[in-house]
DNA sequence: GGCCAGGACACCA
DNA sequence: TGGTGTCATGGC
């Protein structure tokens, strides 16, 4: 499975490097707004993302314990823009209370496990290597419905594999490398955004003149 | 008006 | 264990 390493120097080459995660909107610490997008972004697209992540900012929802003291009401008003918002506002207030076990997101970000992360109710295997990889600097890989569309596309996946089946084959190939798994996630996604959704055959893929493979795809 | 987006969980057979 | 329904907003 050599292909995997290839691919990504291939998407590496194609759009250069994406640099995830963006943190700007002033959350503190800035691994605490990765948290928080990690959360938000949950089947949702990053735009909408954006403009929850901006209201809390403005209503100066900061940090963890922000979160904890802010009423649950507020906190979904805050999220809304996101979708799932009573949902999304629970998941931060669990999130918040895990972190604060540790003492600091710093001190949460050293010493949790993966297992700790899937415990908290509404944190998922995508959510939790998120946080591992883009906040604790973790060499976790992240699948995504992207990865599972891209590389089912290219042949490499059936798309029946689990989430754990998937994250093993890219972790057993390629060096544990956070750098290298932030980037190849992110391309994965830049890649996945091009790709034509209804037509598994789509002419205008962007893989059909540069196709991993020498092959046309599909 | 329908479809989709950087998922997770409850429920059921 | 795997399939299905639910959660919800905003852009196209």
């Amino acid at each position: 499975m050599a292909e995997l390493a290839e691919t990504y120097q291939k998407l590496y080459s194609r759009y250069g490097p994406q640099s995830w995660w963006p943190t700007s909107y002033g959350l503190r610490p800035w691994q605490w707004e990765v948290c928080v997008g990690a959360v938000l972004t949950q089947n949702t697209g990053w735009r909408n993302v954006e403009r929850a992540l901006a209201n809390l900012a403005g209503a100066r929802c900061l940090t963890a314990v922000d979160v904890l003291k802010i009423p649950a009401s507020g906190l979904q008003a805050l999220v809304r823009p996101a979708g799932y918002f009573r949902q999304k506002a629970q998941r931060l207030k669990s999130l918040a209370e895990l972190v604060l076990a540790f003492g600091s997101v710093g001190s949460f970000l050293r010493h949790v496990t993966r297992e700790r992360l899937l415990a908290v109710h509404g944190i998922g295997p995508e959510t939790a290597d998120c946080i591992l990889l883009y906040a604790a600097g973790r060499p976790e890989f992240v699948v995504d419905a992207y990865t599972r569309r891209a590389f089912s596309r290219l042949g490499l996946l059936t798309g029946n594999e689990s989430y754990g089946q998937i994250r093993q084959m890219f972790e057993a190939e390629l060096p544990r490398d956070a750098r290298l798994f932030n980037e190849y996630h992110a391309l994965i996604v830049r890649l996945g955004k091009e790709l034509c959704r209804k037509l598994p055959n789509c002419i205008g893929c962007p893989l059909r003149n540069s196709c991993m493979y020498g092959r046309e795809v599909g």
